[in-house]
DNA sequence: TTCACCTCTGTAATCGGTTTCATCAGGGGA
DNA sequence: TCCCCTGATGAAACCGATTACAGAGGTGAA
C-alpha cells in the first residue's frame, strides 16, 4: 500500500504542501533565498529534498520569457576546428546556466526556412553563427534574438564578430618565409567568397608589397584535406614552382604535404609550407607543420561571452580580434638554390 | 500613428482575432489541418502569414509534457572523433523537429549533481550517452528520459546500445597482419576500464589465439596523439620490438607513426601500424594509414534513430552492431626478415 | 498608545499555448 | 416531423512555474 508512489514527478505545489507554504514562498526560496526566513528556507529545502523536485523548465521559460538555450549554427558539424570552437561556447554556456543547441546549416531545400525557424526568440536566447555563407536577412527581422558571428562573418548582417587576426596571421607567415630567403610565395587559399580567405588574401599580399614582393601562383580549395591533395597534383604539374606556399588551414596543408611526399617532393628542402589553425594535429606531422595558431577554443569563450553581455544589455565592442601567433615548425626551411 | 506597432511578436490569441476564430481553432490548423473546413484554415493560414506568428515553444511544450530536445553527452566536443557522431544525430533529429542539445561531461568538480541535472525530464525529452565513464545510477532515477548509448557503454546500464563491431574489428586487424606474416603484434590500447578497449582486447587476443598466437607487449594510451607519441619512445627504448602493432585509435597511431619515423624507423618496413576508425586524415597520412573503419556518422544516425523509436514506444534491440571494415593502405606490410 | 515601516508570506494573475467537453448546424433515415 | 449522427467550432480548464500586490505581524520612534 505504501508503494503506491505515483509515477509522476513533483510539482511546485507538491513541495509546498509538505513544506507547509505556499508555491510563491518555494519559488523563491530557490531563486532569491535570501527573502526567505532561515526557519522557511530550512523546510522548503527539506521538502525539495524529501521529493526530488526539481524545477519545470519549459514552465519556467514560458513564465521568464526566455528559452534557456543558445543555438550555435555551424557549416558542419563534423568538422573538428568547429567542434572545438563549440566546446569553447559550451563552456562558458554551462557556466550561465544556458543550453547549448547545435544546427547545423549544411542542410537541404528547406533551408532558408528551416533557418528562419532555428532564428526565433522562441527557440533560443541567442544565436552564435560560424557561418559566413548564411543569408543576412534571416537575422535581422524582428523576431531573431542577439546574434554574435565568430570566425567568419556575413556580408551586411551588423552583429557583433569575434575573429582571429587574419591579416596578421598572413603577416607572420609571409614574414617568416621572405626572412628565410623566399621570394617566390604561392598560396593555397580557401573559397573565393569566403570572408577569411578575403582576409587573409588581404593580409598576404599587404605582407608581401612590405618586403617588395608580388604574390606567386594561388590555388583555390575549400578547406579539405581533398583540396589540399588536388592542389598539391596542380602544383606538381605546373613548371616554375614556388619555393613556399601558405595555405588557408592546417587541413588543406597537410593532404597537400601527403600528396607532395607521395611523388617524391620533399618538405621542406623543395618546399616550404605554412599552415593556418594549429590543428592538434599539425604537430605530429612528419615534418611537424609551421603554421599560424588561431587560439579556437578562446574563439569560442569569447563569443559566447560577448553573447551573454548582450543578453544582460551591456555594449558590447562591434568586433573583437583574437590574436595569433606563429608557431615554426619543420615544414618551413631557405629554399633551395 | 498607424505606426504604432507592438514591439512584440503575435500570439496565438492575435491570428484567432485577425481570422475570427477561436484560438483553440488555430491550434487546430496548426497541428491538424484536416479537422478544420476548407473556409476556416484558408483565413487562419492568412492570418498567421499577416501577423508572421510563430508558435512559443515554450508554452507549447510546457502544455505537451514535452522539451522538443535531446541531449547528447560527449566527453569531449573537441574531439572530432565525437563530432562526427554528432552531426548524424543531429541530421536525424532535425528531421523529427527535435533540437541537439549538447553536454560536454568533462566537467568540473560538480559533475555529478550537473548530470543528474541533465538527465531530467524537464531537460530533455530523451538522452544520448556518447561516454562510457559516467555513473549508471544517474540515468536509473525515475526522473530520467529514454537513454540509448552509443560507441562507448556503461557498465550496469540496462539502456540500449549502438556499438560498433569492435570484437570483430580486431578480428580483421589481427587477421590481416597475421597474413602479411606477422608473428610478433603488439598493441596500444586505450585505457584499461574503457568498455571499448575491453573490447578489441578480447576480439584481438582471440583472433590471435585462432592463429595460435599469444599477445606480445601492451601499451597503454588515452586515445591522444600525444599518448601514441608517448608508446612510440617506449616502443623505441625497448628490445626485442613486436613486428607490428595494433592501435585503438587512428589518433594515437598517428602520433606513434610521427614519433617512430622522427626516430629514423621506417613504417611498415621495420613496424607495421594498424590503427582503429578511419578518420580522414588516415588516408592522407604518409604513409597512409592502414585501419578498422568504423561509420561514424551512421553510429549517430542509428543511435538517434533508435532513440526515437523508443521514444514512439516501440521496442527497440538492446544493442544494434553496426559492421565495420579493414582499410588497408600503406602502414602494413610484411615484417623485415 | 499610535503610527510608520519593515519583514515575511500568501493570493491570484499571468506566461501562451493545447485539448476536453459542450454546443450548434445540417443531413439522413424512420 | 422527429431523432440521431457527424463535422466544425468555441469556452474554459489546464500545463507548472513566477511575481505583483496585499496583508499580517512585529519593532521602534514620537
Amino acid at each position: 500500500m505504501n508503494e503506491h508512489r505515483p509515477q509522476r514527478t513533483a510539482r511546485i505545489k507538491d513541495v509546498a504542501r509538505i513544506a507547509g507554504v505556499s508555491t510563491a514562498t518555494v519559488s523563491r526560496t530557490l531563486s532569491n533565498p535570501d527573502i526567505v526566513s532561515e526557519d522557511t528556507r530550512r523546510a522548503v529545502l527539506e521538502a525539495i529534498e524529501e521529493t526530488g523536485y526539481s524545477v519545470n523548465l519549459s514552465a519556467q521559460n514560458l513564465r521568464r520569457q526566455r528559452t534557456g538555450g543558445i543555438l550555435a549554427l555551424a557549416p558542419n558539424l563534423a568538422n573538428p576546428f568547429f567542434s572545438e570552437i563549440l566546446s569553447g561556447i559550451s563552456d562558458v554556456l554551462r557556466g550561465a546556466g544556458l543550453n547549448l543547441i547545435v544546427g547545423d546549416t549544411a542542410i537541404g531545400d528547406d533551408a532558408r526556412l528551416r533557418l528562419v525557424d532555428y532564428a526565433n526568440r522562441s527557440r533560443c536566447d541567442g544565436l552564435i553563427v560560424l557561418d559566413g555563407s548564411l543569408d543576412p536577412e534571416v537575422f535581422m527581422r524582428s523576431q531573431c534574438p542577439p546574434v554574435v558571428q565568430v570566425c567568419e562573418w556575413i556580408e551586411g548582417l551588423a552583429a557583433p564578430k569575434v575573429l582571429a587576426d587574419n591579416e596578421r596571421g598572413a603577416g607572420l607567415a609571409v614574414d617568416h618565409l621572405v626572412g628565410l630567403g623566399h621570394e617566390r610565395i604561392g598560396r593555397l587559399a580557401g573559397p573565393e567568397k569566403n570572408t577569411l580567405t578575403q582576409a587573409r588574401d588581404s593580409g598576404f599580399g599587404r605582407a608581401l608589397g612590405r618586403h617588395g614582393l608580388a604574390p606567386d601562383v594561388v590555388y583555390r580549395g575549400d578547406f579539405s584535406l581533398a583540396s589540399g591533395q588536388r592542389a598539391a597534383e596542380q602544383l606538381l604539374g605546373a613548371r616554375n614552382r614556388p619555393t613556399a606556399i601558405f595555405c588557408d588551414n592546417d587541413e588543406m596543408a597537410c593532404g597537400m604535404m601527403g600528396a607532395l611526399r607521395r611523388a617524391g617532393l620533399q618538405v621542406p628542402e623543395d618546399l616550404s609550407i605554412v599552415g593556418f589553425d594549429d590543428i592538434e594535429l599539425s604537430r605530429h606531422l612528419t615534418p611537424a607543420l609551421t603554421t599560424v595558431r588561431q587560439p579556437r577554443k578562446a574563439l569560442g569563450t569569447r563569443a559566447a561571452r560577448t553573447l551573454l553581455q548582450q543578453l544582460d544589455g551591456v555594449d558590447v565592442p562591434n568586433e573583437t580580434r583574437v590574436p595569433v601567433s606563429l608557431e615554426v615548425r619543420e615544414s618551413t626551411a631557405p629554399p633551395a638554390r
